[in-house]
RNA sequence: UGUCCCGUGGUGUAAUGGCAACACUGCAGAUUUUGAUUCUGCCUUUCUAGGUUCGAGUCCUAGCGGGACAACCA
């Protein structure tokens, strides 16, 4: 009866926790920067952060990373906001690093008491030369031993503005020799006169992440700190702050990011195809931000199926994007309503059918939902097919039209073609068939089996649209192996526009973010460039093709 | 040639010392007024070598392979 759903390795620490009696309650949080948009890799972040305290009845901080005025901007904070919302989360409280500021300094003061920390006039060469590499130690700074009083002096100069960027930093005294760089006397605070977009130009030094992160979380009293793999390292250092400040012991836990097929999940260049025009802004359907996908047509309940589906881990991974299309049309599947639009028209005219007359033909709006409903689709004379419906000389397993051939209409009659019209370049122009008035869908008493079945418009009442068909943005399957210029794999042809199709009246009332199943040609979403004048669908997602 | 993390079907994820399973993909077939959906079946798996144990994917050791680490980024 109870299906027993297995643990992620996290889940099974905040288990374990919960039942030694080590915490009541747990505390997560979400830490984005807010320099660039969140993507993929982010919801899975989210969605393992909320979802914990969900499930485990805690609570979940949206925490601004802002340490670094120069990259971050409130235009950032606020798609962040929005994004985490769609995604169907909300959290326990809006905080920012940069609150914590005054507090950090403190905090940066007590260690320089306990003659942990100094301050060095070291350059940044000169830094990096003295740090060592992975196989050999580093060596002191000059600066490292100087007296608590003067660190405690110098620190309070660098606050007041009295150095100029980049002259001096504040860093740990740990251990140069130490096997983990990290602890290689880290650096604690840096100058910088840059406006912040929060506490504006109140300061002039900032925490690094290393001196700002763990402390927030301890702050906050988070029990489970939460991130990616790349971060173990930092878990040392993490540990060294909270031990040597005294302060509320939160713990860091890893796992291993998000990586998808075709797709390039690093804020830094995805940054660069916005600012390089090579994509239409963050938003741009074919970017793997959540903006964007959302603009594709991705529902949020997808996304956290995707999220469910992929798991939670420690070893690197490489999610086939099939599994995310599956997920999406999975969704789209119980949710979008039907409509038929012709993408690539071929006139049919009905010879037997009297001209002027329209029937409307009631159509199923989805036959998967509970209430789908029905629609009426006009039918008349004159009516639209698609190109690829029909075949002069079709092959065995071939079941639309051909010369002589029926096919049935969807929702309408089975029309058989009689003629075949051609233009003087042999292309085909036009259709001439005949209808059997007995074939009308729902009344059929004519007896005839057709296994072929084709979606059409009627060209008199079809409204004209434009459709973007979009396809992976890069051609290369790993994109983390690389090692040219990561835009020399983007695929020239990952967005196709139909400028002009034709589709059933019904869709004239479509508004922006509407999703739809285009019958036989994948689900679409209507942009937010379409007007009443002018509709645009966006593809989100093609059907599955078992041709 | 250091430290740390990780090795289970094609891709992911489970199995918590006791019959290696679930999903996606792929391939067949059934149903279908969407070549969709749905349904059925099939293919394919524990990196290697030792050790512990009645019994190892799981524990230990070594090797091999992959990843991370030398920003005043996060």
């Amino acid at each position: 009866m109870t299906e027993e759903k297995s643990l992620n390795f996290i889940e099974e620490i905040v288990e374990a926790d919960l039942a030694a009696g080590k915490h009541k309650t747990i505390a997560t949080r979400f830490p984005p920067e807010p320099n660039g948009y969140l993507h993929l890799g982010h919801a899975k972040s989210i969605c393992l952060n909320f979802g914990l305290a969900l499930k485990y009845g805690g609570k979940t901080n949206l925490r601004f990373d802002d340490t670094n005025p120069v990259t971050e901007e409130v235009e950032y904070v606020e798609n962040i906001k929005q994004d985490v919302q769609w995604l169907g989360f909300q959290w326990s409280e809006e905080l920012y690093a940069s609150d914590y500021f005054p507090q950090l300094y403190e905090f940066a003061v007590k260690l320089i008491k306990k003659g942990l920390a100094y301050v060095d006039d070291s350059t940044s060469e000169e830094m990096a030369e003295q740090k060592g590499t992975p196989t050999t130690p580093g060596i002191n700074s000059l600066y490292r031993n100087r007296s608590i009083e003067e660190n405690l002096k110098l620190f309070q100069e660098m606050k007041d503005g009295k150095h100029v960027d980049g002259s001096k930093v504040l860093r740990a005294k740990i251990d140069m020799g130490h096997v983990n760089m990290l602890m290689r006397d880290p650096v604690l605070y840096r100058i910088k006169h840059a406006h912040h977009h929060r506490t504006g130009d109140a300061w002039c030094i900032y925490p690094m992440y290393d001196f700002a992160h763990g402390q927030s979380d301890s702050i906050e009293q988070i029990t489970h700190s939460i991130c990616t793999l790349e971060f173990v390292p930092h878990r040392e250092l993490y540990n060294w702050c909270i031990e040597k400040l005294e302060i509320y012991p939160s713990r860091q836990y890893e796992f291993a990011r998000l990586n998808m097929t075709y797709t390039m999940m690093s804020k830094r260049k995805l940054l660069q195809l916005v600012n390089e025009n090579l994509v239409s802004g963050w938003d741009d359907p074919r970017m793997p931000t959540l903006s964007g996908v959302r603009r594709r047509g991705y529902t949020p309940e997808a996304l956290r199926e995707f999220c469910e589906k992929i798991g939670v881990a420690k070893r690197d991974n490489l999610i086939d994007i099939g599994l995310l299309e599956f997920c999406v049309r999975e969704q789209l599947n119980k949710i979008a309503e039907r409509r038929m639009v012709v993408f690539d028209p071929l006139k049919v005219v009905i010879t037997n059918y009297p001209e002027g007359k329209t029937e409307w033909m009631p159509t199923e709006n989805n036959t998967e939902a509970e209430n789908g409903g029905i629609r009426e689709m006009p039918f008349s004379r004159e009516l639209w097919i698609e190109q690829e419906d029909f075949m002069e000389n079709p092959p065995k397993k071939y079941f639309r039209l051909s010369p002589g051939g029926m096919v049935r209409l969807k929702s309408g009659f089975i029309i058989k073609c009689d003629e075949v019209i051609k233009e003087s370049n042999g292309r085909v122009a036009e259709l001439r068939c005949s209808y059997i008035p007995e074939s009308r869908s729902g009344h059929d008493t004519s007896g005839l089996h057709v296994k072929g079945v084709i979606h059409w418009v009627s060209a008199h009442h079809a409204k004209e649209a434009e459709v973007r068909l979009y396809d992976r943005l890069f051609t290369t399957e790993d994109m983390n192996a690389i090692d040219d210029d990561f835009k020399n794999h983007l695929n020239p042809n990952s967005l196709k526009v139909i400028r002009k199709v034709f589709a059933e009246p019904e869709l004239a009332k479509s508004k922006p973010g509407d999703k739809f199943q285009f019958l036989r040609m994948g689900y679409f979403c209507t942009d937010q460039d379409s007007t009443k004048e002018k509709l645009v669908f966006n593809r989100t997602v093609t059907l599955r093709d078992s041709k």
